[in-house]
DNA sequence: TCACATGAGTAAAACGTATAACATATAAAT
DNA sequence: ATTTATATGTTATACGTTTTACTCATGTGA
């Protein structure tokens, strides 16, 4: 339509080779008058490179991974990459079968969370060379670029708060022991309990879902032996712990403190505010697609293992239970 | 490696043609053995049939985004297509510009989630052919599927309860009165409240962002002429109302009540617990694939329109402001 | 026995793009 | 004036599939 060869289109649109700016008019008008729209896969497919990059997380309507999600594509955008996004719902099969579905995009690399402790299906990924950067759940002895956080430190961090705060007795709610970073943030939890004499941590499994975990807590809380702090390993958790309290009729932080891993917004607001632990999200992300950038050109080096550092936010819900002050008094104390 | 031409693996792999079990199973040894994966990008440039479909949501950071394409996922994997999701951060131009890139992947279709009332570049995309499916924010004169809720009840709803709470004096928070639902929320809340001598209801506009809606209501609560009811219209500016009642002191429902859109788990197990319209994200999602699938299918007829109701979750924190009465009451009250 | 349908394989073209190779004109250097 | 470099265009091929058209057996009914 322009009265040019194809090649010399390509040359305009790509701006590879110069291109006579008459010509090149000539064709940035047909190109705007058809709505021409380049066909990607033809692109990829002719020139071998691949600005694609595939995601792969737990559920991408959890809010966690959804910011996750939020920070990389804003990262790829920066750096002129596309992102492919599925999700394995906590299912190795299904984690599996995403993974290959990922890789039917020929990815130029692909970040993964991870369901368990090993990556279904992440041999096929790197039998085909495509780069993989595991983040937030590490696996053992992985063989890959691994981004997470100090879940270990944090989980004691939690632990020697909770004591400072003057509670004893500590039940642990954990979606499934199967996943990496609960078992770091559990053996962090032990160490820290270890350390004082007296304290006790119990580790309870809730299950993946809030309805799960509040009947699970629920049927824990109305056992005898209560504990006097409640530690949830994950946002899910922290809500059916809250829905277990509200029914069990334990008020917090008087008969019992609450505290628990990842930090969102509406936790800061409601009262009593919520201690959590912040992950950084946003470094984590950027850490993961750094890795994976750095792997995409050509870095060759040994695999990087990336841990961030959490930060605590100690607020209302596990304060010290003192009896006879009244809340204001706590309010301070929290500050 | 087989010792077959191409063709015959094709056929193999697509079961398109039979192929003799003797060489079928010659062809999947070889693929299991080396791990061959399809370049999905040729086979689409070829077949000239894309099982891929397109998302576009302001921001896939946000819960009910983010639930909306967990729903969409789901659906479009049971029916064997991928989904490229992408955001456009609510910005217009952002949001050209990913709905651009999103038609270089050739998808057979897309689901939209406009930032305003028009789909900036837009006419792209049914240019191009490629049908469009309008979802959450329906623009007035739409040629294209539009799926939403019934926003007009369903705040008219909200007013009604509030008004029969014993509140007069509403404040409403919209995130931006641009949105096409903000405006059909906003007419409900108009008629509502015009049914009803002494009613008032002012409306605000306080942003995208916690931050923002927080300062913005929180200046607004520091002036004279108190509201002695909240309504937020979706659920950041909900937080931002949390955030700036807890700042003003103000106590929720005794010295003003709290209603929003979008019901989040977190809501019912806090306290008090949150009024909120729940919108059926899921019957959203499933809706707007199906009419996504009936265009690509082939369906000609003309736009249909998908209105869904919303629910009416009516909790604590609207509950009438009984002063003397003791909270169990209360509680007992909004049961 | 012949004509003809059916089954099962292959060769080759096509999808839309990028690029290497080649061609030509003009400018610059010798 | 001849070579050499540079700028700018085109032709043709290749990317990894799918699919059409063609081939060659083999079976089947008259």
């Amino acid at each position: 339509m322009a009265g040019v060869s194809t090649a010399t289109v390509s040359n305009v649109l790509n701006a590879r080779r110069s291109v006579a700016p008459e010509l090149a008019a000539r064709v940035q008008a047909v190109v705007a008058k058809i709505g021409y729209i380049t066909d990607l896969g033809a692109s990829r497919l002719r020139s071998r490179k691949s600005a694609v990059a595939g995601v792969l997380v737990p559920d991408i309507g959890n809010p966690f991974f959804g910011e996750f999600v939020a920070v990389l594509e804003g990262a790829a955008r920066r750096d002129g990459y596309d992102l492919m996004i599925v999700s394995s719902g906590d299912d190795p099969a299904q984690e599996a079968a995403r993974l290959r579905a990922l890789l039917t995009w020929r990815p130029a690399g692909v970040i993964v969370i991870p369901c368990r402790n090993d990556i279904a299906g992440c041999e096929v990924a790197v039998a085909a060379g495509v780069p993989v950067v595991v983040a937030d759940r590490i696996p053992m002895n992985s063989t890959t670029d691994v981004v997470g956080v100090d879940n270990h430190e944090a989980a004691a961090e939690v632990v020697r708060h909770l004591i400072d705060s003057g509670r004893r007795h500590i039940l642990v709610a954990a979606a499934s022991l199967a996943i990496s970073n609960v078992q770091e943030r559990c053996a962090g939890i032990a160490a820290a309990a270890s350390r004082h004499a007296g304290v006790t941590a119990e580790i309870l499994a809730v299950g993946f879902t809030l309805a799960d975990s509040r009947d699970c807590l629920a049927e824990r809380l109305a056992a005898s032996s209560l504990p006097d702090a409640l530690f949830t390993l994950n946002n899910v958790a922290t809500l059916g712990a809250l829905g277990a309290l509200a029914a069990t009729g334990l008020s917090v932080p008087h008969d019992i403190a609450l505290a628990g891993f990842d930090d969102e917004e509406w936790m800061r607001v409601v009262s009593p505010p919520l201690t959590a632990v912040r992950q950084p999200v946003e470094a984590l992300g950027l850490a993961a697609w750094a890795r994976l950038m750095a792997r995409i050109g050509g870095d060759a080096t040994p695999p990087h293992e990336v841990r961030l550092d959490c930060t605590l936010e100690i607020r209302e819900s596990s304060a010290p239970a003192m009896r006879s002050v009244e809340p204001a008094a706590i309010r301070r104390w929290a500050q």
